[in-house]
DNA sequence: CGAAATGATTAATG
DNA sequence: CATTAATCATTTCG
């Protein structure tokens, strides 16, 4: 306490040289007569406040007053406040400025993005009936399913914002452009801000606080709130990801096609073996039929495809069944029209057994290069080479004559081809049947 | 229950 | 942007 009450005096001492306010107060409070005096009324004065709290309640209270009364009180707390400021000021100069938060940006970005801290739109407890009113709409099935995550987005959002609200500051000039709200009320922030800035002001009369100090006070109570929003915020993302990826993410809510849809696509996929890409049209088509989507059937085809190719073995049981379902219909549709059926097919698709591709390509190049020249449309060229393609596995399901040429002119058994696939083989444009050329197969087919 | 099947997603590719 | 290949997560099957 002495040591204290010591330092104090010399504070005082330094801060007198040259305090204008100071000397104007000693100068009206003690008549300038003598120095001895001087120090010694400021020696008691900080005595005084150095020991208030020790005293009781009503004693220190009765001190106070005296003090706040004192007639150096007002020079000495300026002197106290100037030595506070300048030391405060040396202390934490420039570490003042915080980073200018990226991160809070993207938060920000992503809870507005995810519809979070945008406008609300169905509010809390609508939210359930928006949901199932959504669900009556488009798509029943699948806001069915979304229904559950949106009744817990918006649950999310319903806490976000009461919490947000309580910490929501008036920053006033916050990033221009950012975008969160800012006229809003901020009950907590403002509240607690309210409380400090009386205590200060309370304490002010026995304390040496500066106005400047106040306003710094201030703003490290916003920094506080708004680190707290922050966490806020990061929460409510991480939230918000966590729901996402447990609802939204489909492949945790497969559902096999039904048996009819699969029918379609298989049906779809084995007759247009050669060449299984369906046109986007043909894709809608299919989707319509299969009560699927079309990115479904972009999937499904996709799935087929490589899975076919992979392990063709497996699937030559399902190949050979839907072809010669396919044939068997287009056998009764178009019969008469073209016996293409018969096997007398040079050419012979010979790859037929391991469902070479580059062969059936060839044929299907061909086909596709006659009906270019011709009035035929394309119409035509699409059934003959899906019956081509039926007939195939007909043929190598039937077995019989085409082990030899498997045998030289077909390689790896599992795979598509050497090149790797459909699509390189729709692109050679040599035809590999010489003897004959496009006219046969013209001959073969429309025949 | 474990393995196979299957629909969806992802990264890489042209 | 469509496709491939690998992979994930679920469903179905034995």
């Amino acid at each position: 306490m002495d040591e204290q009450s010591r330092l104090m005096h010399s504070h005082a001492g330094v801060g007198m040289t040259g305090h204008p306010g100071l000397s104007q107060h000693m100068q009206e409070g003690t008549g300038g007569s003598d120095g001895d005096g001087r120090k010694q009324d400021i020696g008691d004065i900080l005595q005084q406040i150095m020991t208030i709290t020790d005293q009781s309640l009503d004693e220190a209270q009765a001190r106070k007053h005296a003090l706040n009364c004192h007639r150096m009180k007002p020079a000495l707390f300026n002197v106290l406040c100037e030595i506070k400021e300048k030391t405060v000021l040396s202390i934490r100069g420039a570490q003042e400025e915080e980073p200018p938060d990226a991160q809070l940006m993207r938060l920000d970005n992503m809870l507005l993005a995810e519809g979070v801290s945008g406008p609300e739109k169905g509010g809390g407890s609508a939210a359930a009936a928006a949901a199932a009113a959504a669900s009556g709409g488009a798509g029943a099935d699948n806001s069915a399913e979304h229904s559950d995550y949106r009744a817990k987005l918006s649950q999310i959002r319903q806490i976000y914002h009461t919490e947000l609200e309580k910490y929501e500051q008036m920053v006033s000039g916050w990033r221009g452009s950012y975008a969160g709200s800012h006229g809003k009320t901020n009950q907590a922030c403002n509240e607690f801000t309210t409380h400090v800035m009386n205590l200060l002001r309370e304490q002010s009369r026995t304390r040496p606080i500066s106005p400047k100090e106040i306003e710094r006070m201030v703003s490290i109570i916003h920094r506080k709130f708004s680190s707290i929003q922050m966490q806020l915020k990061q929460s409510t993302c991480e939230a918000v990801m966590i729901l996402r990826s447990r609802f939204l993410d489909a492949r945790r809510k497969r559902r096999n096609f039904n048996k009819q849809a699969t029918e379609i696509l298989n049906e779809y996929f084995y007759s247009h073996l050669s060449n299984p890409y369906p046109s986007e049209e043909a894709k809608e088509e299919l989707a319509k039929k299969c009560q699927i989507t079309v990115s479904q059937v972009s999937n499904w085809f996709g799935n087929k495809r490589i899975r076919y190719k992979k392990n063709i073995g497996k699937f030559q049981e399902e190949a050979n069944m839907y072809a010669a379902r396919t044939a068997v219909n287009a056998a009764s549709v178009s019969a008469q029209g073209s016996q293409a059926n018969s096997p007398s097919t040079p050419n012979s698709a010979g790859s037929a057994g391991s469902f070479n591709m580059s062969n059936s390509g060839d044929l299907f190049m061909s086909v596709q290069s006659l009906n270019g020249d011709s009035y035929q449309g394309a119409q035509v060229g699409a059934n003959v080479q899906s019956q081509v393609d039926t007939l195939r596995h007909v043929i190598s399901q039937t077995g019989g004559y085409n082990d030899g040429l498997t045998a030289n002119q077909m390689y790896s058994p599992q795979g598509i081809n050497a090149n790797g696939g459909w699509q390189d083989a729709t692109t050679p444009s040599s035809v590999t049947s010489p003897t004959e050329g496009p006219g046969s197969v013209h001959s073969d087919t429309s025949n």
